[in-house]
DNA sequence: GCCTGAAACTAACATGCATCAGTAGACGGT
DNA sequence: ACCGTCTACTGATGCATGTTAGTTTCAGGC
């Protein structure tokens, strides 16, 4: 094999040819609630970006049970959030370009969990000060950032599902699925692939499974020809054939039609 | 066996004598928060509910999908929120009295997934309405309300961690453990039982397990001698021991020491 | 007291996944 | 070019869990 696996991608249409790029301004700040936003509010929230910076894979941007006075919005890459437990590592969250990534560290005092770098990473910093601020005087934007919280809480529930009804390829599937509709409503995803830093280790410990298993699991989506991951990296000619396998259905992203948000109560 | 169980919980000291009844009043309105409100903003609360109603096991407070008008908040018994898919049934959350069930439906036009009774219940209607006028007028109802939701994703969090690292007997004990835990932080919990309603297929469905692997879980925690499941009622002479098997921690649920809540940002 | 249905339970066999023990390929450092 | 390390991959074996097909227990209705 080997050299062989760019060689069937082609056969198979699966390569896309160039890498997603994200982009590295900030212009994704508040992600989807983008265009739920006015102009005004869109510049105070880039306002609310106190510095940005960089970071590596495995970068832990904050340990858990830390007591933070700041809060961290995604600009390019992927984060995990992870829980350590008897030497071992639990992903229970996975965070896309445009994210705030730990607006609980705001009202909950200490953090559950750890927010760690998948890969290099851009990110901005927003100190509490300034959203505590955002709060009073910004009721739209109060909104906002209540709202991200309930889609993380939405997508935390479809996690729990898969995790109680899928068997390890499909949960593989589905969180590639997930992710790309995710790059869909920012309007970053590609027709054919999926670039992620991802080891197989970390799909295993996002799927509470061994990393020998996650290894099977990703042979056998390809084996299915539905799949071909390499290195991270998700190529398809057929995302829809994934979906049904992974019984993806992305309702619970709440990215078709109309939130609450169109309405003047907010 | 049969007439033997509850022979044996004499015998180990199991049995708790009366059953625990809760208290069908409004005292649980804001459940644990309660302490941390004003009087005033409690009894605003309280005006939140236009109506209490009674549940039987099995009914559908709110569809999944449906768009509502209205948020339940549960004053007796206990909920589940379901998603069904492939003829089965998936829990994904379990909510005691004093909880808000479905803040996110206020936020979130459509919910993405069902309100179900798991046993009898008592509950009181919030109409959206007075929620809204709360959310203007009352900042730290306002905030109230968005840490509730913040403490249901910290649960989540928890469940898919449980679900990637836990066996089944383990899973059981940890969920018996948090709701345990819950109802002390609200003053209701008994010293060696825990009561509720749950069939062996509710905690297969909570586990993502099978009901038979569940009932061999069940009878695993009754041969260790750790804890005796009758009827969903849970037996234990010893906690502890119970929540070391459960490597339930219990900080997650924010219970111990000062939350953001203490703040005069609130 | 008996009937009935739901829940709890049992046994036998099939499959998913963990674990152990290793090999092979990719990449960075020197 | 070499080496060490991390990631990807393979095979064998055992445990966890699913599936099928039942039996037993129990609470409630008549």
């Amino acid at each position: 094999m080997g050299a062989g696996y760019r060689a069937q991608a082609e056969r198979n249409g699966w390569s896309d040819g160039g890498a997603m790029e994200f982009p590295n301004t900030g212009d994704f700040l508040a992600g989807r609630l983008r265009d739920k936003l006015s102009q005004d509010d869109l510049e105070f929230i880039e306002s609310l970006v106190a510095e940005t910076r960089q970071g590596e894979t495995g970068d832990v941007l904050l340990s858990r049970g830390a007591v933070t006075e700041q809060s961290t919005i995604l600009i390019s890459g992927y984060i995990f959030r992870t829980i350590e437990s008897d030497n071992r590592r639990f992903i229970v969250g996975v965070h896309v370009p445009g994210d705030f990534v730990d607006l609980h560290g705001f009202a909950l005092k200490r953090l559950d969990h750890s927010i760690v770098a998948a890969g290099p990473i851009t990110y901005g910093i927003a100190p509490h000060e300034r959203l505590r601020d955002a709060l009073e005087h910004r009721p739209r934007v109060a909104r906002a950032l209540w709202f991200a919280t309930l889609l993380d809480a939405a997508i935390h529930r479809k996690w729990i599902q898969m995790l109680e009804q899928l068997d390890a390829p499909r949960r593989i599937a589905h969180i590639y699925c997930e992710l790309h509709r995710r790059f869909e409503l920012v309007g970053q995803a590609n027709a054919r692939s999926l670039r992620t830093p991802f080891t197989q280790i970390d799909l295993a410990d996002m799927c509470g499974v061994s990393a020998i298993h996650a290894n099977r699991a990703v042979g056998k989506l390809r084996e299915l020809e539905l799949a071909e991951i390499r290195r991270g990296d998700l190529y398809t000619s057929d995302w829809d054939a994934l979906r049904a396998y992974a019984q993806f259905q992305a309702d619970y992203l709440y990215g078709d039609g109309p939130l609450r948000f169109d309405q003047d109560w907010l």
